[in-house]
DNA sequence: CATGAATGAGTGTTCATTCAT
DNA sequence: GATGAATGAACACTCATTCAT
């Protein structure tokens, strides 16, 4: 049943899409819906909050098998997303499109719950930075960037494309290093020995 | 009129805007609004292709003041890119969300026409790639992560906020560059001379 | 779970109550209420049934304290109305209200029992005018009136009020008597002896 | 349209009464009937608002062409409310009854306004109580009792019935003035000349 | 004996749209 | 050229009720 509303949600938007498909799409009657859910707004924050857990959960894992090294710890951050966008699409792009449809009393927690995910790829970019390991002069905006490109995967990738996941994951850890300007301390460090 | 859509389909969505809710913001009466348009998908049309031909006017003209060094021309459109995500944030919310709205009879068309500014990155990067100024590996997963990085701009950005528009405009076009691994000839030349 | 039901019927009305709000109101499962009865209809039926009866019980125990005299038989149903409109405003206002939302099969039933209440007023009443110790030159009206005044109570009666309930019947009995033009063979006698 | 929906509250009770059985009995589809009517509640508003209208008017009207004397106007008053209760018991049945379905934001304002009728007997019992010529010893019941026993006629009368309309009329304000006990100065000054 | 689950009909209301004028 | 009036379909949701367990 969440499932069904996941799938029409992501599919025509929150407001365009009416109960009555969702049931039919889940082989429910109307009312079995109403009886396990409130709403049309139970549902979609039942969604919501369930992938930004999920979501949640895979950064922490990645996180917890990283180490201390903010290099490390933003290919996991990376790696933990670009894999939720192209294996969880459908969370993925409601998640990313669909909190606006949040009625007031439940977007300010939810807004609030989301910034989560913001909050640790700016520490992790802030510690690289003060390490001196990130050389970006813009913290903030390449924070933005590599979040950005991650969250675009869900939007084109399809499963059957040329290039294959690991592939794909890391390229964009690559590209994420490239753009907070990562040098890793070892080649400074013989650099400067010159 | 078309103002008065485009703001309330930025503000709830296309499903979720009532033409009434379109009328009254305009201050027309709903007959009058049907004089002009046909329907809620015709205002969605007009404003949708308004948005593409905006942007690519503005693509247009900085590309015009290029010169041909790809460089340039990425710099050129990832200037006129921010800028317009800047200053329409509005129309650049509907470009970016609204198409899937369309009805079928709309949809390839506008899909067709939208890919009109990927391809412009798509040829930009290829060129520098083939002359091998941009030294990424990449070339597709640059081009997302630049239009992506972009494109999220009209989601965060507030006219108010601390940084200037030139200089974001500066910052996404050095991230650009580093994304695509920009190297100019003449350091490489340099570096070749060592 | 009947004082449940009838609590809400008197708040509500019969029409505007759910029997939803009847089972969590009395704290039992939905199944629960349908258990021990049939239906909506069929509380409201076990109410109003209950209803008249406690009141025509007070009505027999008052008559059966009272004499033959008619004055103290309306005094005895006077009394018995207003303590009853009081001490069981809820019982009052639904037998008072909610006869309508009997369905046919139940209607004709409840408004001849009904009736008895009308035709105890009536026959002492009409006993009185017979004796000529009642004076009303409409004795159909005068009981009408009596009985609504009683009536009335319901609506605007609060237990915490200035006027002790001994104190309101005393008034309501002196009302009615003066309503019917109550004159004591004993006056009458004595005026004819001027 | 209001018509249909007065007879169908009046029938039904408002929370019985569904708002396409209204529109089925007005003979107008249910959109039309929202064109006019913000809702049910909104025709509930404009049903009771003209109800307690229309029998504030007719007793301005009644007062209007009473003089100072409290008798007159208590006369006048019973007089108008009779003639309204017979004349318009359905608009009568829905102002006794339906002040309950009012939503709380319509229901203070409605209660105020209510409370004028109930105003104007009380002032008019106390001016002749205070003028020695109602001679109860307790107004308010008194007033109580002449208000409900005017109001209860609207549930029983039909026009068809055996007394004329004048001739009720008639009975009901012999039958306020006794229940007030009124006492015409005339009589009691030549009491007292004895 | 009691209930969680389910249903189909119905609720009040809003929708995009049309049309006579 | 412009609009007030109207419509039928659809909306989210609640209803009284049933039934398998």
């Amino acid at each position: 049943m969440v499932e069904a509303a996941r799938q029409e949600f992501s599919e025509r938007g929150y407001g365009a899409t009416s109960i009555r498909d969702i049931a039919q799409r889940a082989g429910v009657s109307l009312s079995a819906l109403y009886y396990y859910y409130k709403g049309k707004q139970d549902l979609l924050v039942a969604i919501l909050e369930d992938g930004l857990d999920a979501y949640f959960s895979a950064c922490d894992a990645a996180l917890a098998a990283a180490g201390d090294d903010p290099a490390e710890q933003l290919e996991a951050l990376v790696a933990a997303t670009v894999r939720f966008r192209t294996e969880h699409p459908v969370k993925s792009s409601i998640v990313l499109t669909e909190g606006r449809s949040l009625e007031p009393e439940h977007l300010a927690r939810y807004r609030k719950n989301e910034a989560r995910g913001t909050q640790q790829f700016r520490e992790v970019v802030e510690r690289g930075v003060a390490q001196g390991i990130f050389l970006t002069p813009y913290p903030d905006d390449a924070r933005r960037a590599v979040i950005a490109m991650c969250n675009a995967i869900a939007e084109w990738y399809k499963a059957e494309g040329p290039v294959s996941l690991d592939e794909l994951v890391e390229r964009y850890v690559s590209l994420a290093l490239i753009v907070v300007e990562y040098r890793p301390r070892a080649v400074r460090r013989a650099a400067r020995g010159t």
